[in-house]
DNA sequence: TTAAATGATACTATATTAGTATCATTTTGT
DNA sequence: ACAAAATGATACTAATATAGTATCATTTAA
């Protein structure tokens, strides 16, 4: 059972290749080449970011992409959101008010402490923070 | 995106129902019926947590289940395993030795960190501990 | 003007999750 | 004895999510 699908990590990936770039377009070409993904699924993956202003793309001949945003400001969160949406450790029928046993559930409430302290945990994952202690990127 | 699925939410209540019958045993029509479950989805469920000695069956008519063990020896990380594999964060390439920024990936580390911890706390949650606070239970 | 890039979108394949159905066997209660 | 009610084993279907491919249109620098 794994908790971060493909497009997250392979847009996470190209993110942080993208970034250490400083500011220089990338082709999905080029970084399909370089991180062995293929060109097809990367590109989609690029014009979901696109869309969701993660990144903007140049058209044409020696396009490709640049961020958008500077890297504190693009969290692992995000990609989650986009790519997986809400992250949800127990889809409980509380919610859905149709659990016979809500009003004595322990197991909800445990859920939904430990479902705080990871999102917590994944929202402090910001682009900047995985570039730090690299040597390329300048620290923030 | 939902973390634990649904056999695993039911096997739990299953769990729970059976536990609070203090060794009574528990046919799956009952069950079903007040967990309003489809009976033949909640068999399949005992039937496999019957094979993994979590609960034990009772065969022939007036037949069912009963647990297999006490409650604070039943983890919901036990039906997770059974149910969903092993909890993995982040499907990492580093494992599978071809990542090709694996020398100086802060992810992987990040990610390390925060699946011990959600681990470890998914690992704390025991049956026993899903029932104290009910009344009907002894707490252990 | 053409090569190389993205935009938009539709399509296919695979895996996981969810749920159903059937027949065999066991055992209690009448 | 025997029918009813339960589980055992297993095969099947359906729905959804994930992963990946393909195509045509448009843009733009060389
Ligand atoms: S048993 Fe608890 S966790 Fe499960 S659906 Fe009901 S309230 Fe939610
Ligand atoms: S980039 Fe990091 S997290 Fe992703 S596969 Fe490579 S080593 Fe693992």
């Amino acid at each position: 059972m794994k908790i971060i699908n493909k497009n997250v990590d392979y847009a996470l990936r190209s993110l942080i290749h993208i970034a250490k770039e400083n500011g220089q377009v990338v082709s999905v070409s080029n970084l399909a080449e370089r991180e062995k993904i293929s060109k097809a699924f990367l590109r989609k993956i690029l014009q979901i970011l696109n869309k969701e202003k993660i990144v903007n793309s140049i058209k044409g001949k020696s396009g490709g992409f640049v961020l958008a945003k500077i890297p504190n400001e693009i969290f692992l969160m995000d990609l989650i959101n986009i790519f997986q949406g809400k992250i949800k450790l127990l889809d409980c029928f509380v919610k859905k008010n149709i659990c016979p046993q809500k009003k004595e559930c322990i197991l909800s409430k445990k859920m939904e402490k430990i479902e705080k302290m990871l999102i917590f945990e994944i929202k402090n994952i910001s682009l900047a923070s995985l570039l730090n202690g690299d040597g390329k990127d300048k620290p923030i």
